[in-house]
DNA sequence: CTGGAACCTGTGATTTTCCTGAGAAACGCA
DNA sequence: TGCGTTTCTCAGGAAAATCACAGGTTCCAG
């Protein structure tokens, strides 16, 4: 089921109404209390662990709808804690954390029951649409939300990565079409350069804050251009979207 | 009956709307978590046994639509479980899983029956694609329920291989006909290189990822050649099959 | 009117990602 | 066994994306 907040953001909700519960494990408390922050953020109930043993014993009480686990932890390999958690809930989907470069041997295997990963370093606009793809098609949030996010007449859609405006299609490179996202999933709200750092950039981005000011420029010449602007400059506070009529 | 999942995904149901039931059949844990795991996100509903005296009593309260069955067990040959699943279910088609070197004439006569086998390490794909016809010719699902994938003008038979653009016929390896298969099963989604690799190279590939590419360019020279374009790139998300209108 | 802060955007270097030719190895079949 | 086919590795090159930098513009306060 999906409501929508008073704020205008769509929300993931499990059939019987109660917020969708999310285990995160990591051994570095900065990542788990990172994510934690963010998914809280979404609505969501969350707990972390720290190593296999906690995850295990959280799962088997918290009965989590999805799980965020870290392929590197200390006590145990993070196949071993898979399996471990499977035999606790069969049916949760797991978003792995993984290094860059340790991507194509370990994985293998682990996106066929439909479960998914990210790289570290994440974005973490990237998780969160990473799980809500997770929990959406496991069946723990009603299967009626779809994959579109609609401003206006600007459709975003998150299993096909189409874009487009008034009907015409408009190509978006990766950090275009995050942006987009999370400017679509907060529409009508102000959100500050540092806001959008913090969420589409990977935590660990060093470069000039004025990427984004690039990015919104970029975003603007593909959907704003010759059309009524939907993207706004809030000087001094941040950019917002809304429709253009209004 | 099949049905359309809001992901756009097509479901084999039974004829009384339950989800299918397959059994699963291995002495290595690895392997039933695998199969569970990867039919479980067929929408199927799964049980595992570890050895022929399981499965024979798994079987009997299960009631499977089918059982994958490794032909090595460790505490009784895989024709003696055969023999004793038969009794409690006549008509269950089975899928047999054997080593590759394995003798073939033995599994030859016993595919007679209207069942079928494939050889270890398997791919995902050609493991449902397997049970799924399996399933459908048993009468289990709806009879309706046929076996083309169609996406704009390209078709692709799952009983006879064959795939044509625009009524003409192309031929395909073995390997370019699964991967074309599994984007195919889901068109107008991006599916990254990982999962691609999970799903269609068995799950012992310890080869480069770039394998992916590399077939991928395979299929657009004999699908898309001279012509619109149905296989699309998205950089740094993965590939998508749609039609070439649109 | 003026200066400064905030914002916008053109240019180009760097990095990442992808494509594909060539050839080696494995396989299938006669 | 030998030959054609298929699978896969490797590596070079092309294309695309990301980002730093810097000069220009807009806005506002004083």
């Amino acid at each position: 089921m999906t409501t929508t907040s008073p704020q205008g953001r769509t929300e993931l909700l499990r059939p019987d109404g109660s917020p969708v519960r999310v285990l995160v494990v990591d051994d570095e408390l900065s990542i788990t209390e990172l994510l934690s922050m963010a998914l809280r953020y979404e609505g969501w109930q969350i707990r972390s662990a720290g190593d296999g043993t906690g995850a295990v014993q959280t799962a088997r009480e918290f009965r989590p709808d999805a799980v965020v686990l870290d392929m590197m932890l200390p006590d145990m390999d993070g196949l071993a804690v898979l399996g471990r958690l499977r035999r606790e809930l069969p049916d949760v989907p797991v978003l792995f954390l993984t290094a860059k470069d340790a991507v194509e041997d370990r994985i293998a295997g682990l996106t066929a029951g439909g479960d998914d990963y990210v790289t570290k370093p994440f974005s973490l606009e990237e998780v969160v649409a990473r799980l809500r793809g997770l929990i959406r098609r496991s069946g723990a949030a009603d299967r009626r939300s779809d994959s579109m996010l609609v401003v206006g007449d600007l459709t975003l859609d998150e299993d096909s990565h189409e874009v487009s405006r008034a009907g015409e299609n408009i190509h978006l490179t990766a950090t275009e079409f995050e942006l987009l996202r999370f400017l679509m999933r907060n529409p009508r709200r102000v959100l500050s350069k540092a806001q959008i750092l913090d969420r589409v950039w990977s935590y660990d981005f060093g470069g000039q804050a004025n990427v984004v000011e690039l990015y919104i420029s970029y975003l603007r010449r593909k959907i704003d251009a010759g059309r009524e602007p939907m993207i706004h400059t809030r000087r001094g506070a941040g950019y917002l979207i809304k429709p253009a009529a209004s």
